[in-house]
DNA sequence: GTCTATAGCTTGATAGAC
DNA sequence: GTCTATCAAGCTATAGAC
């Protein structure tokens, strides 16, 4: 028999996976509280029980994955070698942000398959930025830029800036696992092979970081 | 006075292009049609009237964009001439892409400014894939996919699979104007300086497309 | 902490007058 | 083609028994 704090921890978290779970698929407003119950095995109104609003539940989901995440990425920039040669340098710092939105082994893989989905469901819009992204990701993103601006000595600040959001475009979309490479490539590339993704998009990034300042654009 | 057909024509764009502003914000089910037709200024019912359902009135507002997008991407490839140098051709194959997206001029940038967003809002979902990539836009990204593979001769069809896709990701992470990038730059680079935008995502991506092959990636 | 029951509102869609 | 009126269903949230 679980005594009363392992049944709220239990009843908690079904709720919130199961929140996790359908929020990344049919976004905030396509999933409503009586699916997330229904799913979740739980009473209705334990929702409101344990998080008071939908909204809040959203929020909830959100943080119990981010805090863990911005610890690791800034654990792996503290542990950084700056004095390396950058060609090998930039693909490293970009692995080394990309690694704790995937896990180190496959429990953890699997346990943020939900959670990455659904943060590529909010990266492109703008009503999520400031919930979100302003707080929760933005310290740590800046701290990126910085070394990645420290470590290619021929950029601008501004250039990195763009260049980093244009990473994180590719990543976000690549975590969204839609299917679409695959399509694309004929069955050739697979977007749930998280492994070979990080690989390509490690390899095509920093190429273009390394590489963006002699293109010439004009057309 | 109008008559029927020009009333017609009034009515259906009016829902049209509030339909796809509401939705380019909020997505499809944060919009109700009760919101729509309010904002339009026209009644609840004329939804049901043009457009069956709701669905049906999402399909249209990209229906209505779509052929006109794909016809000048297509032009813009029969156009190229691929005996250029690839350092220069790549760029300029990324660039013919991506204009018919943001348009020609002042009034075309405006007029395609809430389709991008409302893009870039479906892109990062499974969702919709079948809805709207799969037959709309798949077929044209192919024929990019493989003039860039005839452009870049160090690449497999699959790595330049990857990358293009990479390159959709950055780029309808950019369109979406999210504001994220003034953010992090502290003000010196703007989101909606579409100009800017893309010399820079142009710059970026060829410069990856170009030399994603000689990185090393090994951890 | 979990349940039933329900309030109060919004939703998509339609029937029928004009 | 446009309007009023309305239906049936779904929604979030809460009050109160256990």
């Amino acid at each position: 028999m679980l005594n009363k704090k392992a049944s709220t921890q239990k009843t908690r978290e079904k709720i919130l996976d199961t929140a996790e779970h359908l929020f990344s698929i049919y976004g905030i407003d396509g999933t409503s509280v009586r699916n997330i119950t229904r799913q979740a095995g739980v009473d209705l109104s334990l929702v409101n029980y344990y998080f008071n609003t939908k909204d809040q539940l959203f929020e909830e989901v959100l943080v119990r994955r981010v805090a863990k995440m911005s610890d690791a990425r800034i654990e792996q920039l503290n542990e950084f070698n700056f004095n390396e040669d950058k060609n090998t340098a930039i693909p490293k710092i970009l692995r080394r942000f990309i690694e704790p939105l995937i896990g180190k082994n496959e429990n953890e893989v699997k346990e943020l398959s939900n959670y990455r989905k659904l943060i590529a469901l909010v990266a492109n819009s703008k009503l999520w930025q400031d919930v979100i992204f302003k707080y929760h990701y933005d310290p740590i993103a800046e701290e990126y830029i910085d070394a990645i601006w420290r470590l290619s000595n021929n950029l601008s600040r501004e250039d990195v800036c763009w260049a980093f959001n244009f990473f994180l475009g590719s990543l976000t979309n690549a975590i969204a696992e839609t299917g679409r490479v695959d399509r694309l490539s004929y069955g050739d590339a697979c977007s749930s092979d998280l492994d070979t993704m990080v690989n390509k998009i490690v390899a095509y990034s920093s190429a273009a970081i390394l590489h963006m300042g002699n293109i010439k654009t004009t057309h």
